[in-house]
RNA sequence: GGGACCAUAGGGUAGCUUGGUCGAUCCUUUGGGCUUUGGGAGCCUGAGACUCCGGUUCAAAUCCGGGUGGUCCCA
């Protein structure tokens, strides 16, 4: 993409997704079709978490001491709380934090909640607008002040191998929606100087930009006990003694919907998932001026049969030529436009577009269509998937030489090395490459090594002096892949 | 954290260097009317802007200072 920053500002603008004129920075307006967009992403959202999880609300506004109680916590974010100072014209006794994220809003109550070990597992979420007053550049939906649509989870376990299997199963939940969005995911986890404030690890999704940036897009946190013994969440065990509890949390922000916007979109507009498009189907009618009222008629009797069937349709009968409803219907992300007129009235049948692949399709009146469009909305998201993780794949690239590190990510890529696992030796790297390191990926480089070596004969040769490496900068032994790029 | 640049109708722009000829250009958008509809129609007739505060000056879109907002680069 030529300019990405400048197709992304307009394609927000135009597609109507936010506007981003509110005069406050780092603050837009969620425009119907963007809040659409946003709606069914949360609708697919909340399936998933309700199968597990309460669903929950808690207070926008935090008391300075309960904020101020987690030291780590409260330094990772210190600078970027915005206050409610006042009452009117008189000043609050206690200054009143506005979240920037709720652990210190819910531990003090997941304090009186937790009582005993059978109350456990506790697992909550909640969609909440949260605020950070971010004073590098913001933009749209990327980087904001107000996070207007942050899902975080929080968990109570009575034991750190449950927690650990928490942060697994979370993994899991967000590769799902991840995959259902067909956005690309590279899992890792986060070096220690990089981890959330006050947990013990962070496990972090980030997806890979069509300007070569990554964006973070989820992360996952293992808190172990450090929340639980600053806001005494304690449970009573099977033998009647006192422990404090083991916690994760885990969110997902504005990001995903800018995601998916920018991975999928091209120079016509957007292209969105059949599951999260607000109009599934756009029905045009070429009107002319004869014979009109026949075709609204079939075109009425299509969108209802395929409203029966949960389809969500939209009939364009706005009084413009054709030829404007087709770039308005490629702008506007929707999978299929059915063309209809009297040509094809005559002969029973319609032209089908789909909005991936502009692809023509002409489909017979007579026969069921309808199973035949939820066909091609499986293959659309198929090819979104497929594509996007195509793009993904072909970007990354293993490098063993830290001095070409930087010039292949200025190409555009990310770079997986070989890494001992040292933190100075980590930030060493950063500072050479000028670069951030995403975090380590171990485990799935174990694992795929492990299916690897299953698959072969079991009497290869010397499988340990093959996987054996070293570190990319100090030359001790690596211990861990480590995925190095330019980030947002 | 440091630096550079920018701000003119809903969007994109010209004008700013050298203050006056700006009653502000063009494209898009938009109200009304006629006509038209298989890829952004045409004609007629209307509508719509100098970011805010302060300064310099006989005179400010234009020069100066600050605020706010935006873009980009570097750490």
């Amino acid at each position: 993409m030529e300019d990405f920053s400048k197709w992304y500002h307009n394609i927000l603008e135009e597609a109507e997704i936010i506007d981003s004129r509110y005069p406050i920075k780092g603050m837009s307006v969620w425009l119907p079709h963007g809040f659409k967009l946003r709606k069914y992403i949360l609708k697919e959202l909340k399936e998933l978490f309700d199968k597990d999880h309460e669903e929950v609300l808690f207070p926008l506004l935090v008391p300075e001491d309960e904020l101020a109680k987690e030291g780590i916590h409260v330094k990772g974010f210190e600078d970027e709380v915005y206050w409610v100072t006042h009452g009117g014209q008189k000043e609050l006794n206690k200054k009143l934090a506005i979240r920037p994220t709720s652990e210190t809003a819910m531990y003090p109550m997941f304090s009186l909640w937790v009582r005993s070990h059978i109350d456990l597992p506790m697992k909550f979420y909640q969609v909440v607008n949260t605020f950070r007053y971010e004073t590098k550049h913001t933009r749209p939906l990327i980087r904001v002040r107000e996070i207007t649509t942050f899902k975080e989870a929080h968990t109570v376990h009575s034991n750190q191998e449950d927690a650990a299997k928490q942060v697994e199963i979370a993994i899991e939940l967000y590769k799902k929606l991840f995959d259902m969005l067909a956005i690309p995911y590279l899992i890792s986890k986060r070096p220690v100087w990089d981890k959330f404030p006050g947990a013990d690890y962070t496990m972090a999704f980030d997806t890979f930009f069509p300007d070569g940036k990554t964006l973070q897009i989820g992360t996952v946190h293992n808190l172990g006990q450090t929340f639980a013994k600053t806001f005494d969440i304690k449970f009573e065990n099977n033998e009647g003694n006192h422990e404090y509890a083991y916690q994760t949390c885990y969110g997902l922000s504005d990001r995903v919907i800018a995601s998916v916007i920018a991975i999928h979109g091209d120079e016509k507009g957007l292209v969105l998932p059949p599951a999260i498009a607000p109009d599934q189907v756009t029905i045009i009618p070429i009107i002319f001026k004869d014979g009109g009222e026949e075709v609204m008629a079939k075109c009425n009797e299509i969108e209802s049969s395929l409203q029966s069937s949960g389809i969500r349709v939209k009939i364009d009968d706005r009084d413009m030529r054709p030829g404007k409803k087709f770039y308005d219907f490629e702008l506007s992300g929707c999978p299929i436009r059915i063309e209809l007129g009297p040509r094809d009235l005559a002969e029973n049948k319609a032209i089908l577009v789909r909005r991936d692949t502009l692809e023509k399709i002409e489909i017979n009146l007579e026969e069921n269509y309808t199973s035949k469009i939820q066909e091609i909305f499986e293959e659309i998201a198929i090819n979104l998937k497929n594509k996007a993780w195509k793009h993904t794949e072909e970007n990354i690239t293993h490098s063993s030489n830290l001095d070409e590190v930087k010039d292949i990510v200025a190409n555009g890529k990310i770079v997986s090395v070989d890494w001992c696992g040292d933190e100075d030796c980590g930030k060493e790297i950063e500072e050479i490459t000028e670069l951030d390191i995403l975090g380590t990926q171990a485990e799935e480089g174990k694992e795929k090594k492990e299916k690897e070596l299953d698959t072969k004969e079991p009497n290869t040769e010397e499988p340990d002096a093959e996987t054996r490496t070293t570190c990319i900068n100090c030359k001790k032994e690596a211990k861990y892949k480590a995925l190095i790029a330019k980030t947002y």
